[in-house]
DNA sequence: AGCGTATAGTTGACTATATCAACTATTGGG
DNA sequence: CCCAATAGTTGATATAGTCAACTATACGCT
């Protein structure tokens, strides 16, 4: 089943790679999606990270990232303390068993990746993420 | 905004791959969304073209590929009728009006394809499809 | 021929994802 | 102090994706 047009391409790859993460994070039985996983990772690596992060960072709506964000607090993994000096905000952070469970999906989505990018090369891998990257940006900024 | 991760950089660019392309497709108001062009991409580019194909072609289920093609055929843009040989088979194939609008849909799609594409070279965005294309077969075979 | 089984497609019921609009609470600027 | 802007929440609704049961035809077999 070869695949010529960008746009299959594209399209096949962000399907099967949902259904990849969905079966291995089912196995784990962690009981997440693929867009908590998302919000995980950015809640991870932004400092006092806020449910609107979350909004531009994914550009997803923000009533789904609110829900969503309810649902991890919910399961106990994220807690949400409101910011001192904006009281707006609602400042994100992992609570231990987030922590714990962070870990477990780093190694998770490990095995994923290894087994995407099995019979590629690292500089393969850095070049696509490298075209996905600019071809994300030219659909955000050129919008003549 | 830097993409860091191969997962996030796919998930962000099949995110704004379907945004762009619905606006595209909505902007020139022909009602269809991003699965009905891959539908007709698929029945354009198959000899006697059955459901079934488009099955196995896009890894959908089978309830929703029959329902997609239920649209189109009630939109008029594509009709069935049974094989000869073998009459479980109802072969797909443009009506006129499906040929006039598949022709627009190429022009909105080489469009979006284009601002996809921009400030990218020719060989980059081959080098792109093809580790696209075996990630996707990475995912699809290899299930130890 | 008649039987079982496989295949193509359809449908109903359901779950998950995504979107829109209205709303509250706070903030910072005039 | 008032107002526009911002962060977040919620309800209603739409769209997409999944599962299982079902029909109809086809194929292989003894």
């Amino acid at each position: 089943m070869p695949q010529t047009s960008l746009s299959s391409a594209l399209f096949t790859l962000a399907q099967s790679y949902r259904v990849t993460v969905r079966e291995a994070i089912n196995a784990n039985e962690l009981g997440l999606n693929a867009l908590h996983v998302r919000c995980l990772h950015i809640i991870a690596e932004t400092q006092h990270c806020t449910a609107n992060d979350i909004v531009t960072k994914t550009g997803r709506d923000k009533a789904q990232i609110a829900r969503l964000v309810k649902e991890l607090i919910k399961l106990e993994l994220v807690s949400k303390c409101a910011d001192e000096n904006d009281k707006r905000c609602l400042i994100l952070s992992f609570t231990d068993q987030g922590n714990a469970l962070f870990s477990r999906l780093e190694v998770a989505e490990q095995e994923v990746d290894a087994k995407l990018c099995h019979g590629l090369t690292d500089q393969q891998v850095r070049d696509f993420i490298a075209i996905a990257t600019t071809m994300i940006e030219n659909i955000n900024h050129n919008t003549p």
